[in-house]
DNA sequence: ATAAACTTTAGAGTATACTCTAAGTCAAGA
DNA sequence: TCTTGACTTAGAGTATACTCTAAAGTTTAT
């Protein structure tokens, strides 16, 4: 079974404009043609765009994920490569979570900061609750 | 207490130019000028700055953070609104930290599909594994 | 058969976020 | 006084990731 590159698209939510940019870049070197030259895709094809589409969100360049392609097409010889590829993408998707998990501390710091602004009127936070520039200052500094 | 733009770069591990960039554009509307042009950071714009980090990293960008200032110098008429853009961006934060949650486990899948391929040497994990399969396609598809 | 819809390529254009250069200003130390 | 180093501006250049146009060829529905 074979897909158009719209229909790939739609399936991803990309556009075929996007899909045409991966080929181009290399980032999906088992796609086919057909005897007129439309691309094919296969379910393989489609493993990829769904493997760029993860790598892509977890903040890899097009540039690595290409590079990653480049040695899975190699073969069995690049496994040790590609699983080191992905245990240091483990390791960078952890830490992501972990600076999103500080930083949404802080938001929710600013989202208590203003309903206790809401709650005092006018005057200032900080000189009617002083823990409040304390947390702020752990927080921020 | 006042700062120069290099030694504010330098506690935020970031570039003159990048502080320059944001000034610029707006992201820095209370840094103060000496009386021969020189940029001086109060403790309120290290604030600002830290501000800056903490939305860029959780995915604003430079013109959603400007807009986000050019209220926060209005006042407290635009608290409410404010409030508003941090509880959007709470969900925000939350809902990216899902979504890595999923995609780190669909890295973690392949680490272990590549610890078998080693074990299973140059054989179709899929075919030794037929659940190894399912459970790709349960992540992927 | 033919029109509409889809696909192809090369290459140009856009948006974002820097990053740097050039030319000049200013303050402090030898 | 002069040199060094940090700062200023405007504006050019870079990298990344699309996004689109133009002109041509292909496929599908009536």
């Amino acid at each position: 079974m074979f897909y158009s590159i719209s229909q790939v698209a739609k399936k991803f939510n990309l556009t075929a404009y996007t899909l045409r940019y991966y080929d181009k870049l290399g980032l999906l070197p088992t796609v086919g043609k057909s005897s007129s030259g439309l691309r094919r895709f296969s379910e393989n094809d489609l493993n990829c765009v769904a493997m760029i589409e993860c790598l892509k969100e977890t903040g890899l360049t097009l540039k690595e994920i290409r590079d990653y392609f480049v040695l899975a097409v190699k073969g069995d010889e690049t496994i040790d490569m590609r699983m080191q590829m992905m245990i240091n993408q483990k390791k960078r998707i952890e830490d992501e979570i972990k600076s999103l998990r500080r930083n949404l501390k802080k938001i929710e710091f600013k989202i208590k900061y203003y309903q206790t602004a809401k709650d005092v009127g006018e005057a200032n936070v900080y000189s009617e609750y002083p823990q409040m520039l304390a947390e702020h200052d752990k927080l921020f500094k």
